[in-house]
DNA sequence: GCGTCGATGGCA
DNA sequence: GCCATCGACGCG
């Protein structure tokens, strides 16, 4: 697929595929900034550039739902990358997550707001309204990312300025509350918390 | 513009 | 009882 640019300039934008998934989720957190979210329901294609990610980095990480072990609602986590975890809180919000890493090693990153494109009128900001936004619920959990249900397209130009943070509502996870694995669009107004606060840093690469 | 609080259900 | 949340409400 190729489309141009307004110098136009041919610029391809290929579907992420399983390599780019299978890598620590500290690593696909921070290179999904600037991605571009792609739905396809009921005939019709939503769009929207990720701004905001999280990285939640295994069992150990007692942020993390694989801290507490394999379980039914946990399993996809376990499995293969490249998958969608859903998963239903607070009795009334599903979440967005991106199962990372080998088979195994139950990584994710939570997916935390869009800008929505093509002139969709949606408010994406928050991990709530982003997944009610694309209409991801519970059926949607384990959905493949390789398919065409559900997928990502690579940054288009060039790449946005990033910055880390500490995670949001993670209070309870010990020392893991601190470690800077929230990666925003600094330049971005979707951004769910427009306050980045005083640990932001430029993340490691 | 801010802080506080209630909603609401699956899960350990 | 606890949430990887959101929106309504009261304040002054």
């Amino acid at each position: 697929m190729a489309r141009r640019t307004s110098q136009n300039r041919p610029t391809s934008i290929s579907k992420l595929d399983v390599p780019f998934y299978a890598r620590p989720a500290v690593d696909v957190a921070r290179d999904l900034i600037g991605t571009i979210l792609v739905r396809r329901r009921r005939g019709r294609e939503f769009r929207g550039r990720i701004v905001e990610t999280e990285a939640y980095i295994g069992p150990q990480d007692l942020a993390s739902h694989s801290s507490k072990g394999r379980t039914k609602r946990t399993e996809v986590m376990f499995g293969p990358p490249a998958r969608a975890y859903v998963y239903f809180i607070y009795g009334m919000y599903e979440m967005l997550n991106i199962v990372t890493a080998e088979p195994g090693d139950a990584q994710a990153v939570l997916i935390r707001a869009a800008e929505p494109l093509d002139g969709w009128d949606a408010n994406l900001s928050g991990p709530g309204r982003l997944a009610r936004g694309f209409g991801i619920k519970l059926p949607e959990n384990g959905l493949d990312l390789t398919g065409d249900k559900l997928f990502i397209l690579d940054r288009s130009c060039s790449a946005p300025k990033v910055l880390a943070t500490p995670r949001i509502g993670v209070e309870y996870a010990k020392h893991w509350q601190h470690e800077l694995l929230r990666f925003i669009d600094a330049d971005s107004l979707a951004v769910s918390k427009p306050r980045l606060g005083p640990g932001a840093k430029s993340p490691r690469s």
